[in-house]
DNA sequence: AGCGTTATGTTATGATATAACATAACATAG
DNA sequence: CTATGTTATGTTATATCATAACATAACGCT
């Protein structure tokens, strides 16, 4: 297991590889990757931190891509639906998947002090939880796990 | 690990007992548990569903209790950052803890057929996840663990 | 070209949440 | 027992998040 989101990396072409994966994903799966959806979802990758719908929308404004909330909404729904974005249930936002392609349970790590998001995953539902829910007789279909904390870098800044 | 709120129990001993052990933390810890903040919780005690904090409102008026958002969200607030309630995020609602007087991480299991919430607990930070965030040097503060599926009672109705 | 399906545009409204300020209740030090 | 600080409540207004409902356009297919 291992957490994206914090530390350094080649972020342009992490975007890049991001919209490639989720364009030959859609090819193969018949979904339209629309001019919107695409874009939303390269403001999503172009930082690790959650976008409201309403933030999403201004940017799409601004680029006369739409102008009414129900075009965030719809567009963000698709990427959600279809795995390729996650909804921070905890801000009412939303992030770029970081585990494109692979099937997983996410877990978020936000930070409440820089507001940054890393995206780690989990086998949960085969683990205690999933055990647990077995036992109640419960029937899992989705799962949302977010901690909120302080990162290491946040953790620097102002020594404990 | 067990669940509680699927099941058959004494409820109104449930509520009675909920709502003492909750006096008893408060006089104990030198909080005030006012008439408001009582009858929230009592609200909540009387189900083991998730309550809107405008449906607790709209009791709370009826009551002569209050009339105004700030009202039903002070007291939640109150219940919440003393542990008598959870908020559950992903329904933008608030429910009775089924674990007074414990210290644990919840695990809340949603049922979107007939809207019951389970509330079991985990050493989640302890386990998996906790490894993993220590990994990423991530300190948790809190965590909201949240899964939506179908429980026991509501798969028996529509046989799969 | 006709038809069904999916996506987009647009209006309106619903639902959730909090900032900000005023007043009241309560504890306790003087 | 009253002045003062603290906590709780009352109230207005507004911010923020989300979707219902209906109209139009684009696309794929026969």
């Amino acid at each position: 297991m291992h957490a994206i989101g914090f530390g350094q990396h080649n972020h342009a072409e992490c975007i890049r590889q991001g919209l490639d994966s989720v364009d030959a994903q859609c090819k193969a799966a018949g979904l339209k990757f629309t001019p919107v959806r695409r874009r939303v979802l390269e403001m999503l990758l172009a930082e690790h931190r959650a976008h409201g719908a309403y933030e999403i929308l201004d940017n799409l404004r601004t680029e006369g891509l739409g102008s009414q909330p129900p075009v965030s909404y719809r567009a963000l729904e698709f990427l959600v639906k279809n795995g390729f974005a996650h909804k921070i249930e905890r801000l009412n936002a939303f992030i770029a998947c970081a585990h494109l392609a692979e099937n997983h349970a996410p877990v978020f790590l936000i930070c409440r002090a820089c507001d940054s998001v890393a995206e780690t995953y989990t086998d949960l539902t085969r683990s205690v939880l999933g055990r647990a829910a077995k036992t109640a007789g419960f029937q899992i279909e989705r799962t949302a796990v977010e901690i909120e904390g302080i990162c290491t870098t946040c953790q620097e800044g102002s020594a404990a």
